[in-house]
DNA sequence: AATTAGTTTGCAAACGTTTTCATATTTTAG
DNA sequence: CTAAAATATGAAAACGTTTGCAAACTAATT
């Protein structure tokens, strides 16, 4: 019954044989076509096509050359922005002829670094991780592998390797500035856990801080965690919505719980600016044309994921070079129709005092 | 300047030296440290610690053993549905200590065939890919190099491959069914590029199949193609909606163009589904929530991605197994608000003829 | 035809593991 | 305390490549 797996594999020495050369010049043939002639060239071509040889790419790393992969570990796949990130990311590498390997960890950063190991042991030749909030043995792991490593999603001026991403606090400053400036008294947060995601926390402290500055205090009550899911969010937000002292306008940690806290709104038949605004983070696609509009700041998904691809890779032809690169993003709050000044502001707002 | 990359890695006799035992007994260790003293393990514990030795998964693909590595291509990985599909597959390698190899071809299947063959260059132990379309070249490769292979996302009784998916023409069927019993006759369809992709086209064919018995002719004018993008979608739809004759129903390819429709109905301010109905395909995350709910056909993605994962590391562990496993999986039409009689349909219809 | 220079090829060592087989060590039983 | 059995370890070959070096060609120049 179990028989197959017996006839091993077409190996380079059998092309070899068939096109009678030596080994050597079939590899040369695959990685410096230019040093053997044309005629053995169309040769080891026709013994490739009639064993259906394909090089075997581990075995190769042995002699110290490169692997040919990199490696990239995400919290998750099913996420709007990191798919995007992903994408382009993975764009980058191919068009260099490089293979992704992926990991994700589901914000549980021990697992990450099990996971960094396993990239390791499979001889990534970089590597990329979200954020840069990582266990310490993590760092460790990637300082004394030398290999150009890089956080994507993140900026801080001070990290300890390279990064590319905007400054996730500035984010979380903008959208409550934001709200603010529209005369918002009554203001609820919804954000997804902080923790094992410095991302969302930055995002939060950073709303915290300018609420601090303009002496505006959320009670606890208003502080909402909900998974990255618009099905939870609704429901939350339902919930919050319905209570006596509805707040007049809600800040989301993203895009996806924004959309479920607008189709709350929604279900509830309020006025959307006018009785609830709505703002979230990350723009994703499909908020700018939702009705209304989500108002949201812009993150550059696919631009991090494509530069910083880029970025590893330039690390990459330079074997042990240990540089590094960091790049700041640019955020833009795009204002649409899910905020507004909350309805009668000014007199609502002069007549509490 | 260029220094560095001199001090090699600590390998296998490194550690050897260090713990003061051969390499075959530190190689057993990892492999079989129930066959080395307790004593012994703890000497060669302490020494990869110290040293932060990381083994190399490349070499020991030589002797002929498995990689650890599954390869995954998709069309892309910005897609609602492939992404849940993804990340269940992911999580289902992650608990076997798999390492997963993505590739990407944005739909264009040489594309598909130059991935295949570099994942098997990497010696992926199987490969899973979405749908059933390749190019010749590739069911080639796979048939030659022996390794499991499964197609997700499509079922087809005669596939020469094992696939687990749902039958997409059903789909298809299903939603066109829904519409016609709900009395509709103006009824338009908004489809993303057929090329390269068998899931759309069946779910076209299968769409068209059962108008084509229920007597019902779609004017060209009213079957459109646009990007996998709720923002194009939109656009698309908006033009279609102002026209003279407006259809009273839309069917779309997926769940992001029905999005973008339902914006462009909102946008419009069409009563749905009294003026519009919407429906789509896949019940993505986030079309339950949506208001009004967006009818769909539901699809189980993560139970796609886990099963057929699973299913292949079950071929992983049989050497050489050319078992083939089929799986169809069951759709179910989920009925929402986006969906309902058109406006007097009853009156309408009888005096339209 | 002989020399030289240039081009093309092959030999063999190296890469970091795993595993078979043989040997050394420890344990158990007598 | 010895012999036998069981357990733990090491030596060496093997895996499929790449590449430095040397040998064998070929072409160009006298």
């Amino acid at each position: 019954m179990k028989h197959g797996g017996k006839e091993k594999l077409v190996d380079i020495t059998t092309v070899a044989k068939r096109a009678k050369v030596s080994p050597s010049t079939v590899s040369r043939f695959f990685n410096h076509p230019d040093l053997v002639r044309a005629d053995t060239r169309k040769r080891i071509e026709i013994a490739c096509e009639k064993l259906g040889y394909i090089r075997n790419r581990r075995a190769n790393t042995l002699r110290g050359l490169r692997s040919g992969t990199v490696g990239l570990i995400v919290p998750t796949v099913d996420n709007a922005i990191f798919a995007q990130l992903i994408q382009a990311f993975a764009d980058q590498l191919n068009s260099r002829e490089l293979t992704l390997l992926i990991g994700t960890h589901g914000y549980d950063l021990d697992l990450e670094t099990k996971l960094l190991r396993s990239l390791l042991e499979h001889r990534v030749d970089g590597i990329a991780m979200i954020g840069l909030e990582h266990t310490d043995a993590s760092y460790a792991m990637i300082r004394s592998q030398e290999i150009p490593a890089i956080a994507l999603w993140n900026y801080a001026a001070d990290a300890s390797i390279s990064c590319f991403g905007p400054e996730n606090s500035e984010a979380g400053r903008r959208v409550a500035q934001h709200i603010i400036d529209l005369g918002h008294k009554e203001i609820a947060l919804i954000f997804p856990d902080l923790t094992g995601n410095d991302r969302a926390k930055d995002r939060f402290d950073g709303v915290m801080e300018v609420f601090a500055e303009a002496g505006i205090v959320i009670p606890l009550s208003r502080i909402l965690s909900t998974p990255y899911d618009a099905g939870a969010a609704k429901i939350a937000a339902m919930d919050l919505l319905r209570q006596q002292a509805r707040p007049s306008a809600v800040i989301c940690g993203n895009d996806i719980i924004a959309r479920g806290v607008i189709f709350a709104g929604q279900a509830l038949e309020l006025d959307i600016p006018g009785e609830l605004s709505v703002v979230g983070i990350g723009d994703f696609a499909g908020s700018a044309e939702m009705e209304p509009g989500l108002t949201s700041v812009r993150m550059p998904a696919k631009r991090i994921g494509k530069l910083g691809a880029q970025a590893l890779i330039d690390a990459l032809e330079v074997r042990g070079s240990k540089k590094i690169t960091k790049r700041r993003f640019e955020l833009t709050l795009v204002k649409r129709r899910s905020t507004g000044e909350p309805n009668g502001s000014v007199l609502n707002s002069r007549s509490a005092i």
